[in-house]
DNA sequence: TGTACATCAGTGAACGCGCGTTCACTGATGTAC
DNA sequence: TGTACATCAGTGAACGCGCGTTCACTGATGTAC
C-alpha cells in the first residue's frame, strides 16, 4: 500500500543508512539488495521505488557516507588537530568497527572495480573528504595528503591482520600513529 | 583422463597463476572458480583435484603472490633504495595494472572480510613482504612501515579515482611519492 | 469541506543467471608382478 | 622388459542457492472537483 510522503522519505533514508553500514562491513559484492532492504524494514520489491539499481544505491550511499564522515572528521581536526584525528583514526574502536568508520579504508579497494556511476560519486565524496581534512591551496596540503594516505594504508593493513597477527597490526599502527615528527604539528 | 605428474603440477601452477592475476584484478568476490579454471586451461571440475575449495585457492594464491612481489620489491630496494621503490610503486604502470601489482593494495581491503584460513595465509605473506622491505629490528623499521602504509593508501586512493578525478589522484601520488624528506634517505 | 478516483509505495512470487560444489564417468598413467 | 590393472586427473552435467531485477497486485494517499 502507498505510504505518505514522510514515510517514503524516511524509508529512503533507512535504505541509505542500512547500505552505508552493510557496504562498509561486507563490501559491495558482499551484501545484496534484499538484505539491505530488509535491514531498512522493506522488502526487496519496494527498494526499486527508491533506486533504479543496486549500483545507484551504492553510489549514493558511498558519496553520502564520505560527506558525513568528512564532517565528523573535520570537527575533530578543527578542535584537536590532525594529530588527534590520526590517533582516533587508528584507535582499536575504529579498526574494529569498519561499518561505522571511514569509507575510504573500508571501501577504497572496491572502488577501483566499480562502474562509472559509482566511481563518479566516490570521487565527489573523496574531494569533500580531502577538502576538509587537507584543504586545497593550503601550504600543508601535500603533507596532510601524505598523512591521510598513511592512515588509510595502515587501517587497511591492520584490519586484514586483525586476529591473525595482532602484534604486526599493532606495530604498523603505532609506527604511523605515534610518530611525533609526522603528527605533532597542528 | 589422467595426466602425468609434471602436467598435473603445471596445471596447479597455472591455477595459482591465473588466480593471482584475476583475484588482484577483480577481487575475491569478483571472480569465480570456473573462470580461474578456464584461464588455467581446465574445466571447473578439475579444479577440485588441486584445491578442496575456492577459499583454499585464495589463501594459497594470496600468500604466494605476496612472497613473489616481496622478492621482486626487495631487489629494487637493495639496488636503488626505498625511494626508488616508492617511485615505481606509484608509477602509472603499477597503478594501471593491479593484476600484476602489489597484492596489499589490490586485495588488502578484501582481506578483512575473509575467513580464518585466508587471513592466516595473508598474514604470512604480509610478514614476508614487510620482512624484506622493512626488516624487523632495524632502527628504520617504524619509519619504513609508515612509508609503506602511505604507499598502499595512496595506491588505493589513486586507483579509485582513476578516470573520474585524475588530477586529484595525481596530486595524492605526488604528495606521497615526491616528498624528498620522506623518501630521500637510503 | 466532502467525495470520487488516479497515483504510486510497498508486497511477494517469479524471471534468468552465475555461483561453489558434487558426481558418474573416461582413459592415460604408473605400479605390481 | 612386458603385461595387467588400480589409480586418479580431468570432463561436463547436475545440485541447491542467492543474486539483481521485473511484475501483477494491493490499498492508502493525496488531488481534482
Amino acid at each position: 500500500m502507498k505510504v505518505d510522503k514522510e514515510t517514503k522519505s524516511a524509508n529512503r533514508e533507512a535504505l541509505l543508512s542500512a547500505a552505508s553500514r552493510l557496504l562498509r562491513e561486507r563490501g559491495v559484492d558482499g551484501v545484496g539488495v534484499a538484505e539491505i532492504s530488509q535491514a531498512a524494514g522493506l522488502t526487496h520489491g519496494g527498494f526499486y521505488r527508491h533506486f533504479p539499481s543496486k549500483e545507484a544505491l551504492v553510489g549514493a550511499s558511498v558519496e553520502r557516507t564520505l560527506m558525513e564522515t568528512a564532517e565528523r572528521a573535520s570537527g575533530v581536526v578543527a578542535e584537536d588537530g590532525l594529530d588527534a584525528f590520526a590517533h582516533t583514526y587508528l584507535s582499536a574502536a575504529h579498526l574494529k568497527d569498519p561499518a561505522a568508520g571511514c569509507a575510504l579504508a573500508a571501501l577504497g579497494g572496491d572502488m577501483a572495480r566499480q562502474g562509472g556511476e559509482v566511481r563518479a560519486a566516490y570521487a565527489r565524496g573523496v574531494r569533500a573528504y580531502l577538502g576538509t581534512l587537507a584543504p586545497p591551496g593550503r601550504p600543508d596540503r601535500a603533507d596532510n595528503l601524505k598523512k591521510l594516505a598513511a592512515l588509510i594504508g595502515a587501517a587497511v593493513l591492520a584490519r586484514g591482520l586483525a586476529g591473525v597477527d595482532d602484534a604486526l597490526a599493532a606495530e604498523i599502527v603505532s609506527a604511523v600513529r605515534e610518530d611525533r615528527q609526522a603528527f605533532k604539528r597542528d
